[in-house]
DNA sequence: AATGGTTCCAACCGCTATGCA
DNA sequence: CTGCATAGCGGTTGGAACCAT
């Protein structure tokens, strides 16, 4: 047997909260903290299911939220990360403190893919507009299925186009380290995963692989989480204002 | 002032991964 | 191990606000 249902879906409100609704979710959540929203709306005295006061709290009642509109500075780099995520709207507002991924998807969808538009580039897929593909070529053919004369066409034609590819990342974001192979991380001193990284005039740095993949304090880091988490993809410093 | 079109964004819906019983 | 609930995510929608005619 599995849980009891989270709420009574035909004895709860829908629609617009009123500012009743959010100052009971407010004053639950100061007294009570975050979590166990399936009870919350019970204990709140609310007619609204857990998911919802979830919502109304991460997107819009959260103290955090910084609201207002977007800098110019938050416009590009939301471009450049989803240039790197594509829709990874939770990922791309981890970077940006005090906005949220829903917040960040309506702006991208009012403001920045028109934005992309005018500027003749493709909002899905960063790419100038209208750009022909005629000389990409995918192979699928084994190396040793193919002649050595066609073998040898494919690999001059992969290799320019990935050296194509590689320039088009920088050229877009000439400050971000986009290589994001995955591969075992690099291993070092006796722990099995701790990474230690040292910058000129700072104190030695050590964080996890889960760190330097952006899921800092997430059940899989193991270190001291000394790295901030901004430090992800080389953004610290000169993305971030500090909060 | 009335009307119709457009923009914007809060809220909902449906799906997936994870965890619990 | 199985089935279900929960949490969280991205896509979509409804309707208020705004703008042009």
């Amino acid at each position: 047997m599995g849980r009891s249902p989270c709420c009574e879906k035909a004895h709860t409100n829908k629609g617009a909260w009123t500012k009743e609704e959010d100052e009971r979710l407010i004053a639950h959540i100061k007294a009570h903290g975050e979590g166990c929203w399936r009870s919350l709306p019970k204990a709140a005295g609310l007619l609204r299911c857990g998911k919802s006061c979830r919502l109304r709290w991460i997107n819009y009642l959260r103290p955090d939220l910084k609201r207002g509109n977007f800098t110019e500075e938050e416009d590009e780099l939301i471009i450049k990360l989803h240039s790197l995520l594509g829709n990874k709207w939770s990922l791309i507002a981890g970077r940006l403190p005090g906005r949220t991924d829903n917040e960040i998807k309506n702006y991208w969808n009012t403001h920045i893919r028109r934005k992309l538009l005018s500027r003749g580039v493709d909002p899905a897929t960063h790419r100038p507009l209208h750009q022909p593909l005629s000389d990409i070529t995918i192979s699928f053919v084994k190396k040793e299925e193919r002649s050595s004369t066609e073998d040898k066409d494919d690999v001059h034609v992969m290799h320019n186009y990935q050296k194509q590819q590689q320039q088009e990342k920088l050229l877009r974001c000439p400050d971000l380290n986009l290589e994001l192979c995955i591969s075992p991380p690099f291993q070092e001193m006796n722990s099995s995963t701790v990474q230690p990284v040292k910058r000129e005039g700072e104190s030695v740095i050590t964080y996890c692989f889960t760190c330097s993949l952006g899921l800092h304090k997430s059940q899989g880091c193991n270190c001291k989480c000394v790295i901030p988490s901004t430090a992800f993809l080389g953004l610290e410093k000169q993305h971030f204002r500090g909060k």
